[in-house]
DNA sequence: AGCTCATGGCGAG
DNA sequence: TCGCCCTGAGCTG
C-alpha cells in the first residue's frame, strides 16, 4: 500500500529486473488477459513512476499503466513464480524472477499520448528531476482548501499520500487546516524541499521514517511509534498518544475522508492559521 | 467466521 | 460528500 515512495522504488526493482529482457507476460485472474497476450514474449523496456502511477514499457511504445490504489500490491521476486497465490492481475516472467500484480485500482494498456496527458494533470512530483515546485506553489497561494487538503490532492503535489502530509506538516509546525493562500512561499519552499529528502530516503529504505535524530531526547520515554508501514512517524496513527516533542495528545479529524493526525500544541492555529475555519 | 480499517481515487449526485 | 472498486491484516467473538 503505496505513496509515492513505492512506486518509485517497485519502478526501480522492475527496470532492474527486467530491462532489456524479453518477458513472459500472462493474467492468471484474466482481466489483463488480451493486452497480457499483445505484450508476451516482447522486450520489457523500462519502467517509471508519475507520483503514485506506476508505468511499465515495452517494446514498440507499448506503455502498461498500473495504479495500485488502496488495495493493490506488486510483489517482485527471483526463482520460479509457481501458481498464483490469489488473484494475479498481470504477472511478468523471465529466466529467474517474476512480478504478480494483486489488485490494483488500474492495470491498462497505454499509449505514449495517454502518458502525456496524466503527467500533464498531475502536479509535480518530489521524486522526480524534472519537477518544478512552483507550479504547487501557483495552486496553492490561490486555495482557500486547507494545507492538508492541498497536499494530498495529486494535481497540486503528486506522489505524497497521508502519512507524507502528516509528517511533514508536523515536522513544519504547520496548522494543518491554514488555508493555502495564508501560506508564506517561503514555508512552502521548506515543505517542498523537506518532501524531496524525506521521499528520496524513502525509495532508498523501502518504508517512511520521519523523525529527527535531534528529537531523540524528547522521544526518551514516549516511544516513536513504529507504524504497520514499518517507519517511525511522529503523528500518523498516533492519536491519543503523547506527541513526541511536547507530550500533548496528538489528534484525529476526519478531512476530505481522510484521517488527518496533527499535534494540536506543536501545530498550533496561528492568528494566520485560525482564519481558514473547518 | 465476520467485522472494520487501510499509505487511493473515480464518478454520481 | 458518498459509494464503490478490491485485497489483506487485525481485531472480535
Amino acid at each position: 500500500m503505496p505513496e509515492g515512495h513505492t512506486l518509485h522504488r517497485l519502478a526501480n526493482i522492475l527496470a532492474e529486473t527486467f530491462a532489456g529482457r524479453v518477458v513472459q507476460v500472462c493474467s492468471p485472474q484474466g482481466r489483463f488477459a488480451e493486452s497480457a497476450a499483445l505484450l508476451d514474449g516482447t522486450r520489457l523496456t523500462g519502467a517509471d513512476a508519475y507520483g503514485k502511477h506506476l508505468v511499465v514499457e515495452f517494446e514498440a511504445e507499448r506503455l502498461v499503466h498500473i495504479h495500485l490504489g488502496l488495495y493493490g500490491s506488486l510483489d517482485i521476486g527471483h526463482g520460479t513464480a509457481g501458481t498464483p497465490r490469489g488473484a494475479v492481475r498481470l504477472r511478468v516472467v523471465a529466466d529467474s524472477a517474476y512480478a504478480d500484480l494483486r489488485g490494483p485500482n488500474a492495470c491498462e494498456l497505454w499509449t505514449p499520448p495517454q502518458l502525456e496527458d496524466l503527467a500533464e494533470r498531475l502536479g509535480p512530483d518530489p521524486l522526480r528531476t524534472d519537477a518544478d515546485p512552483n507550479r504547487a506553489w501557483r495552486r496553492i497561494e490561490r486555495s482557500r482548501a486547507p494545507i492538508a487538503t492541498l497536499l494530498m490532492d495529486q494535481s497540486v503535489v503528486a506522489g505524497v499520500g497521508n502519512v507524507y502530509r502528516a509528517e511533514v506538516l508536523f515536522r513544519h509546525r504547520i496548522d494543518p487546516f491554514m488555508q493555502g493562500r495564508l501560506l508564506r512561499r517561503r514555508e512552502w519552499s521548506t515543505i517542498w524541499d523537506d518532501l524531496c529528502a524525506l521521499m528520496a530516503e524513502g525509495v532508498r529504505v523501502g518504508r517512511i521514517d520521519t523523525v529527527r535524530p535531534e528529537h531523540e531526547p524528547d522521544v526518551m520515554g514516549r516511544e516513536p511509534r513504529v507504524d504497520d508501514h514499518g517507519g517511525e512517524v511522529y503523528v500518523y496513527r498516533r492519536m491519543g498518544d503523547p506527541c513526541l516533542v511536547c507530550g500533548t495528545r496528538v489528534r484525529r479529524e476526519v478531512l476530505a475522508g481522510r484521517n488527518l493526525f496533527w499535534c494540536p500544541r506543536c501545530q498550533r492555529r496561528t492568528r494566520r492559521g485560525s482564519q481558514s475555519g473547518r
